[in-house]
DNA sequence: CGGCATGTTGCGCA
DNA sequence: TTGCGCAACATGCC
């Protein structure tokens, strides 16, 4: 389920179902997700407690709560909240249940990951994860001098692009979709871009979210996706036709066009 | 059966 | 210190 839009909707999701809930039990039985601590204190943390609000930061959600304490919540490759009623039996694999009472109601919100890669961690002050991210795209903006200097080291564009601490929650999709909207080479590397670049990848980052973002509104998943490039090395490039190509950069697959996005661009 | 997948981390090596 | 490249995690899907 993950990228900064799917996060942003399950954020608002949450907001809805537990802003001013009061939280009856709590439940989670898998040590896995709430490393480094024990899936008790994930329980403990909740029990008994009013959440105040739901916030994200890149691809990280946090659940803030009346006294202080919070949960934070990545969903990891596989991972989503739904609401059930609290008599509903577990979903398959579902890791972690959360049992509210808001404006007299109940019900169960229940958080599902098959493969496990998500985390569920609950703390009393920010975790590290959350306070090494880089500026959200979304609420705090792009400053385009800032990712110029990002772009310094010998990485690729793309690799700069989906380190967090450049910019949080950019994944792999938005990554492939804004170098190709800027028609910029995933390959080249991050100190051979001019101004005229950085700022074309900046404005073309901001429309992928936006775009993906209006996608999911429609209610489209991401694997419904209507993407440029992701996914579609060997067809053929929707601007000019070259027959898309791909690499693997930091681990990851990159789609990109050999006709149209110049090993760097210009100026 | 094999290969690929939206993410992150840790390890070995240059 | 930086930057790879790669395996691992666990499961679904084609």
């Amino acid at each position: 389920m993950p990228e900064l839009p799917d996060v942003e909707f399950a954020r608002r999701r949450l907001q809805r179902w537990l802003i001013d809930a009061r939280v009856s039990a709590a439940h989670c039985a898998d040590g896995r997700l709430t490393r480094p601590t024990a899936p008790r204190l994930f329980e403990r943390t909740l029990a008994g407690r009013r959440v105040v609000a739901v916030s994200r930061r890149g691809k990280w959600l946090r659940i803030e709560l009346d006294d202080g304490e919070r949960v934070f919540s990545h969903l990891g490759m596989t991972g989503e909240w739904v609401r059930l009623r609290v008599d509903a039996p577990a979903l398959r694999f579902e890791r972690a249940r959360i049992d509210v009472t808001k404006g007299g109601r109940v019900s169960s919100v229940r958080y599902v990951d098959s493969r496990r890669f998500g985390r569920l961690v609950p703390a009393k002050t920010d975790i590290i994860d959350w306070t090494t991210l880089g500026p959200d795209p979304l609420s705090d903006g792009i400053d385009v001098l800032h990712l110029a200097a990002m772009m310094k080291g010998r990485r690729s564009v793309k690799e700069v692009l989906m380190d967090q601490r450049v910019l949080a929650g950019v994944g792999n999709i938005i990554a492939t979709e804004a170098l190709w909207i800027a028609r910029i080479d995933p390959r080249a590397k991050a100190n051979v871009l001019g101004p005229a670049d950085v700022r074309a990848v900046a404005t073309a980052v901001r429309k992928a979210i936006l775009s993906e973002l209006k996608d999911r509104a429609a209610g489209g998943d991401y694997e419904a996706g209507s993407f440029f490039v992701y996914g579609k090395a060997g067809q053929s490039c929707p601007r000019c036709t070259t027959p898309l190509a791909s690499v693997v950069l930091g681990g990851r697959t990159s789609v990109y066009c050999p006709g149209c996005q110049g090993h760097r661009g210009s100026s």
